[in-house]
DNA sequence: ATCTTTGCAAACTTTTTGCACCAAT
DNA sequence: ATTGGTGCAAAAAGTTTGCAAAGAT
């Protein structure tokens, strides 16, 4: 995967040490493609390599996020989510039923254009997911008030 | 206050009770008029009556927001804060220096139309927060880079 | 050889829960 | 008299930190 190659250079290219672990949590992420907890992350690096430790993950995703090839999003109560950097995409979460959905950032295009043109103010969007009510979850309600 | 006694209604009719406790709390959010953390309302409260404890407050922020009475909102970093229901704004924080403002839900309104359009989504916006760099840490980052 | 990173255990922060007592209806 | 709410202490849940040993450069 060129992703990791370049990722490798970044963090030798700050004094930073490619060790076992930051492989293995690399690779996870990357396996993963979105969306996990730090404890779905030691979950899948455990299965490989069980001496790695919880703290080293969150270390590890600590120093991606810093080089800015991670980025973490809190869908809601407690728990954050980590994944590769990735602007296109944005994350919309049920309420109801915990789904997790992408959506193309350029639906918030507009939103980040006007909070800047009128309150100077940069978004990063997609440090927070949107919440809601998806589609089945909808339906399931609206079924219910016909009883 | 129309608004405690419609809410002291709310409870009642749900077969809740109208403690003191309760009154301090909502007396607290109402005074604290928005963006107050469980820790700070708790501190409020005390103020008057000491006893009230930590628990208490985060039952009754429980019992009000399933009424609809009050809204939580995630800033980052753990700490919710809680405000009385209020659709018509928005918190907009920047993750440099935690100030929070609000702004018009309307900015949200297209995007809140094309979620439901395209993905059938009913989002809820204000559950949690816009991060972002505001006005004056923006302004901070550019002269820094003049250095 | 140096200096970063790791594993571990323990601390920390925020929120939740079990329980016996108390108080609002 | 009910039964919902409170205070307290203790547990949970998620994340961070101090330290000595291990590993990457």
């Amino acid at each position: 995967m060129e992703r990791m190659e370049a990722v490798i250079q970044n963090i030798r290219a700050s004094g930073g040490r490619m060790t076992h672990a930051r492989k293995a949590v690399l690779s996870a992420l990357v396996a993963a493609k979105s969306h996990v907890t730090a404890e779905d992350l030691l979950k899948m690096v455990q299965a490989e390599s069980p001496e790695i430790h919880l703290s080293t993950v969150y270390r590890t995703l600590d120093a991606l996020e810093n080089l800015g090839v991670v980025d973490h999003v809190h869908l809601g109560h407690g728990r954050a989510v980590y994944h590769l950097t990735d602007n296109a995409h944005q994350h919309i979460v049920c309420e109801k039923c915990s789904t997790v959905e992408e959506v193309p950032a350029t639906l918030f295009a507009q939103l980040e254009k006007d909070l800047m043109d009128r309150y100077e103010f940069k978004v990063r969007m997609n440090h927070f997911a949107v919440i809601g009510t998806c589609r089945n979850c909808l339906q399931k309600r609206n079924n219910a008030k016909l009883n």
